[in-house]
DNA sequence: AACACCAATTGATTTTTCCTAAGCACTCGA
DNA sequence: TCGAGTGCTTAGGAAAAATCAATTGGTGTT
C-alpha cells in the first residue's frame, strides 16, 4: 500500500471547498471537473485518516477536524503565496504591481496624490487601486489578495501591521441658508434629518458614534451610497451631513452648501495603511507609508 | 507558455538541496535521481523568477533570495508536518506514538518513571523516547522529527513552549576516602582534578558554570561519556565529580564513592518538557506535562 | 593531458492527474 | 409513490508530469 503525499493542490481544494460549500462551484472556482475535486478531497481524508466533510444532501458541512486543518491550511497557503512576492524584495529596488485597496470615503481624495507621489519616488512601481469597505478589503489582506490597503484604523487584526499616516477632521455640510445658524450639538444632529452613507461604509459608523448612536441602522435616516451624493442631498435641502476634511474641496465646489467645524470635541479619525505582517514587501511598503506619510498637506485649514 | 504552480515537492527538495549542499546527495536523500532533483529545482527558479543557488564547480552555494526562500519555505514545511498531527487531537483520547527526546543526564532516572506514569494515566500512548544532547534535540524539534523533549531550561526559542517539570540540586561525588573532608569551595573544584562529561552535555556547562570557569574547553580535565563512567572514575580514585541529585540512587549503588551536598550556594538546574508551540498536539503535551510533574518524588532527600 | 567530479540534458518510462461518462443516493413535487 | 432533479462517487481512458538511466559538458585535480 502505497502512502502519498500531502500536497497543495489538497489543501487549495480543500480551501474552495469549504469556501463554496458544495463540490461542484468549488470545482469550477479551481477550474477542474467535479469529479476531480471529489477525489482529492477523498484523497485528503484518507491522507489524514479521518473524514473533513460531511455529505448530507443538498448541504455540506465541515466536520470539526475539517474546522481545524481549513484554518491551518489557509495559513500555509497565505505563506505559500507569499513566497512569490519574495524574490521582489531580494531584487534592487521595489518594483512591480502593488495591489492597494482604498475605502470609499478617502479613495478619491487621496488616491491622485499617492499615485503622483509614488510615480516619483517609486516609479517602478504598479500601483492597481482597488475602493471597497474595510471589511472586503481586510479579507481580501489577509488571503494575498491584496498587498496593502488604506482604512481607517485601528483594526485590530493580530495579523496585519498598522502604519498610521494622519488624522482628519470631520466637518459639517449644511445647506447654504444655515449658514450663519450656531453649530448644532452632536445629539443634536440626528433631529435634523442627518444623512449618512450606506451600512458597511466605516465612515457611516464613525458619524453614527459622534452623535451617541448604536452602529445599527437607525430608522427614519436617509442614506446615499457617497459623500458625494451626500453633498448634494444637502445641497438639495435634504438634510445635512457630516463628511472627512479631505473631502471638502472636492465635493463642496458647487458652493449650495456651507461648511461648518466643530468647536470643541471635534469628531476625527485616523487613517493608515495596513497589511500582512508576514508579507515579505512588508519592509518596502513602510517605505511607501512613509512617502504618504510626507506628501503634501492632507489637513488644509 | 504555461505556468505551473507551485508545489510542496519544490520545497521539499530545495530544503535537501540547502541541507545537503550537492544535489546528488540531496537527491538520494530525496529518495529519487539526481536529473529528478536537478530539475525541480530549475523549475522553481523559473517559477519564482531568480536563482537559488550558485553552481560553482565542487560546491553550490544559496543565494541571498535562496537564502530568504529557504527559511520561509522550511517553516511552511513544518506546517505541513503539522497537519499530520492534527487528526489525533480531534478525536477523543490522545494516542498514538509520541517522540519523546531526552538529554542522557536525566534519560536513565527519569524514563522509567515516566514510562510507567504515562502507561497508567495514557494507556493511548506509544511513546518512542530518543537520547541526546540538547542541541540535537531542539534541531529535531524544530523540524518536526520529534514532538517533544525534556531539556534543562530556558531554551530560549521563541518558536518552543517551556513546560518546567522540577528543580535538581547537584551533588558531589568523591572517593569514598575523602567522605570525612570538607566540602570544598566552587572554584577549589577545578584544582582538585574535577572530571567532566565530554562536550555537547549541557550538564557539563552547568557544573562548569558553577565553579566560574567558562564553557570552552578546558584543558587538563578528564572527560567521560556519561555520568555513570564519571562516577566510576571517581570511584577508581581519579578525581571527583558533579552529579544531579536524581542520579545518586541509581549511580553510587557500588559503595565506593561518597556524595557530599553543598552547604550553601547549592548548585541546580531547572528541568523541563519543550514542544513546538505550533504543534497541534500542544494541548495534550500540556496534560502530559502535568503528569509528568505529579510523578512520585524526584528529589529524594 | 588524463582523470575525477558534478550538474545539466536527453529520451524513454512510469506515475499522477484529470476528464467524460455512468452510477447511485437523496429530495422534492405531483 | 413515482419520476425528475440535484449532487457526489466510481470507472476507464487520455493527457500531463515526474522520474530514471544514460550521456554530455564543464571544472578543477593529479
Amino acid at each position: 500500500m502505497v502512502m502519498k503525499n500531502l500536497t497543495l493542490k489538497h489543501l487549495r481544494y480543500f480551501d474552495a471547498l469549504a469556501r463554496h460549500g458544495h463540490f461542484g462551484h468549488a470545482a469550477s472556482a479551481c477550474g477542474i471537473s467535479q469529479p476531480a475535486l471529489s477525489v482529492q478531497i477523498k484523497e485528503l481524508e484518507t491522507l489524514l485518516g479521518s473524514p473533513l466533510v460531511e455529505r448530507s444532501a443538498r448541504k455540506i458541512r465541515l466536520t470539526g477536524f475539517g474546522e481545524d486543518l481549513l484554518s491551518r491550511g489557509r495559513n500555509i497557503l497565505v505563506q505559500v503565496n507569499e513566497l512569490n512576492d519574495l524574490v521582489r524584495v531580494a531584487e534592487g529596488p521595489f518594483a512591480g504591481k502593488l495591489r492597494l485597496g482604498v475605502i470609499p470615503t478617502v479613495a478619491p481624495y487621496l488616491l491622485p496624490k499617492v499615485i503622483t507621489a509614488l510615480a516619483v519616488q517609486m516609479p517602478g512601481v504598479d500601483l492597481l487601486p482597488r475602493e471597497s469597505v474595510t471589511k472586503s478589503l481586510i479579507a481580501d489582506l489577509l488571503d494575498t489578495r491584496m498587498d496593502a490597503a488604506i482604512v481607517a484604523l485601528p483594526i485590530s487584526e493580530p495579523a496585519l501591521e498598522e502604519f498610521p499616516l494622519f488624522e482628519e477632521d470631520f466637518v459639517l455640510v449644511r445647506p447654504i441658508a444655515d449658514a450663519s445658524k450656531p453649530i448644532p450639538s452632536p445629539n443634536s444632529l440626528t433631529e435634523a434629518r442627518l444623512l449618512l452613507l450606506e451600512e458597511g461604509h466605516c465612515f457611516r459608523d464613525q458619524a453614527l458614534s459622534f452623535c451617541g448612536l448604536p452602529s445599527a441602522k437607525p430608522r427614519d435616516l436617509i442614506e446615499g451610497s457617497s459623500l458625494s451624493t451626500l453633498v448634494q442631498m444637502v445641497g438639495a435641502g435634504m438634510g445635512l451631513t457630516l463628511i472627512p476634511e479631505m473631502a471638502i474641496a472636492l465635493e463642496t465646489r458647487g458652493g449650495n452648501v456651507s461648511v461648518a467645524r466643530f468647536a470643541s470635541s471635534v469628531p476625527s479619525r485616523r487613517i493608515g495603511m495596513v497589511w500582512r505582517k508576514s508579507n515579505p514587501l512588508s519592509q518596502k511598503l513602510n517605505e511607501i507609508g512613509a512617502i504618504m506619510k510626507s506628501m503634501d498637506d492632507h489637513d488644509a485649514a
